[in-house]
DNA sequence: ATAATATTGAGAATGATTATCATTTTCTAT
DNA sequence: ATAGAAAATGATAATCATTCTCAATATTAT
């Protein structure tokens, strides 16, 4: 937490950008947060603490904080950006719930070594990527056992 | 061509859904479209041949298309949705340069069937998934050497 | 043909995000 | 410490893709 705080600061001065208490309680809270928080949502836990905070502020900072390396960009599909904790985070792509929306982080050393050679095998540098593997968790399964069975689409 | 209407129709009767001439022309401009067609792209080119069609016509009929299984939606990250032909096409995921957003089709056996197993390893039941890869291409790497040797980040 | 119902087009509404801009705050050089 | 330059803020308007609303129209089964 110490640490995050420095290497923010340090991102701020060699940009030449200011240090605000705005800045500084929503990175606190933003620390803080659980996985995967919109703009939205971290305005609506810092509004309590500051009400005079604009959600404009908030906004920025999230930017900001991608841009220093200390936040990740999600987008579960929904055109909603979300941002997750990105600071000696080992890098993970997530499996999500089409039933309740269940996320988990995964990682497989064969998946990213392979996305490496596909995209070589066309003549590109892989820079990053995004993979989402969409599918039923266990409990979504049994509902959908019991209360559907010819049921070919899963809506619930 | 003619084989896909016959699919929509069936679709079309199948759930007491009439059929239209702007539901015929809008597909008839589909299928003749390139890949990775925007809503906005497709009403561009529909409202020349008949300005009376309107775009919300053109967004419900997407919609309609990928639910009879002759569109896929695919997302570039943009959140603008993009349509691309899906009737006996291979499934297949992205590969898109940072630098001029050139896009590749790609599909690996061995990091799809990585997928799978990595959704049960967790008790999931794989459905489907987004995999977009992002790099620079051959052309947009030469742009950046000849340029920016010491640039660290890609921005033409 | 008729009645029942689906579809249409225009425009309003939405919802997340960004831009604008006058005001306030921070930083740096004195 | 203080002034002056530059950056940040908050309120609000604007944007953009998309969806909704609804009255008018078109399609289909009878």
């Amino acid at each position: 937490m110490r640490e995050e705080k420095e290497i923010f600061g340090k991102y701020l001065s060699r940009h030449n950008f200011r240090d605000t208490p705005q800045r500084e309680l929503i990175l606190d809270v933003f620390l803080k947060s659980k996985e995967h928080i919109s703009a939205e949502e971290l305005y609506d836990i810092v509004k309590k603490l500051d009400p005079s905070i604009g959600q404009a502020t908030v906004y920025r900072m999230l930017k900001l904080l991608a841009e220093a390396g200390l936040a990740r960009e999600v987008d579960f599909g929904d055109c909603v950006k979300r941002y997750e904790y990105n600071y000696n985070q080992p890098h993970h792509d997530h499996l999500i719930c089409r039933g309740c929306g269940k996320t988990v982080e995964v990682v497989d050393d064969v998946i990213e070594e392979m996305q490496k050679r596909v995209a070589e095998k066309f003549g590109f540098e892989l820079t990053d990527h995004a993979m989402y593997l969409y599918g039923l968790c266990e409990n979504c399964r049994k509902k959908r056992t019991n209360k559907f069975v010819l049921t070919t689409y899963f809506v619930f």
